[in-house]
DNA sequence: GATATTTGATATGGTCCATAACAATTATCA
DNA sequence: TGATAATTGTTATGGACCATATCAAATATC
């Protein structure tokens, strides 16, 4: 059967629901009245986030990193000689949640865990020369194909704009 | 904001880079640089995204419902007499894990499935007469503990501009 | 009427997040 | 000093959320 595509769409909303399926060439759904969803904050911050994450995970498909695994790389290479419990402390990452994903980065060569000779509790985290290179490929990766898709979308400054208000509800809300 | 890129080399905990404060003899804060993490769209947004959830969760403490249930309540309103594929899908949720989501909210006497005359496959989403006062007393709360929040961070005319990119990029990233 | 599709539902597995508990090590202090 | 407390990394475990396969009932399609 072929579907005429009718543009029109009456957006009837019969609370009676009486209008069948036997007039045929209705295949369309009527797309939902969001309505004051598309205002709420936490939704469209929510939606937002997924769609983010998930490109991210598409420009970084050939590095297979994720977003908590490439803020892990970034932060160890901002501050070596920290251990695993002030790394994952700063990301909001639980100690014993950190341990399954400092074992992969570790199983892969990114990064490693060192015993330190002050406190021979602690692992001090350093990245290998193979976890530095791919933080640089990753990084380029990032500010090419994932940030640059803000600047095209909303422009240099309001994409500083958002940055900086999304920072200031991360810290101040 | 740009950081004075020192090649810092020191595997010591005591060594800092110079930031034009300097303190001595004390414990060092040990306050981690974030670096370009705090530029970084992602994370910035999935930080946001949390706290905002987290005031959310608190805002709503007295009646106990979540974002999730929150939006649910507002789009059945909004769009009566849809089933429960057209409600889900339009949220971004499955089908499989709609159901538990519908048996808590109707369990409290939120909602309601009416098994639909049309197509007896269906379950048409109400709201009760509860879910219908629920939902007024939530909104309240989130209009003026929530979402007023925003205004007072960030101002009446930032926030709209912060809603507004904040679509864009669920849309059309 | 035979077959395919849709709807709600169940089962199941994966990932993330949170808490308790433990051994080894270090800090505290009586 | 030695007994006790605290910290670090770790394991175990449970909950919340997300995704897929599958099913019975109802409907659509041919």
């Amino acid at each position: 059967m072929t579907v005429s595509k009718t543009a029109e769409k009456s957006s009837e909303k019969s609370g009676e629901a009486a209008k069948g399926r036997k007039d045929a060439g209705e295949p369309l759904a009527e797309t939902l009245q969001l309505g004051e969803l598309s205002e709420q904050l936490g939704y469209v911050l929510k939606r937002a986030q997924l769609k983010v994450f998930e490109n991210f995970l598409r420009c970084m498909a050939s590095l297979q990193l994720t977003p908590a695994q490439f803020s892990v790389l970034l932060l160890v290479e901002k501050n070596p000689g920290r251990n695993q419990t002030e790394i994952a402390s700063t990301l909001g990452i639980l100690r014993p949640n950190f341990v399954a994903m400092l074992d992969n980065l570790e199983s892969r060569d990114l990064c490693a865990r060192i015993r330190s000779t002050n406190d021979r509790r602690s692992h001090i985290l350093v990245l290998t020369d193979k976890g530095k290179a791919v933080l640089a490929r990753a990084k380029k990766l990032v500010a090419t194909k994932h940030e640059a898709r803000l600047n095209d979308l909303l422009g240099q400054s309001n994409r500083e704009a958002l940055i900086a208000m999304l920072s200031k509800i991360a810290n101040e809300f």
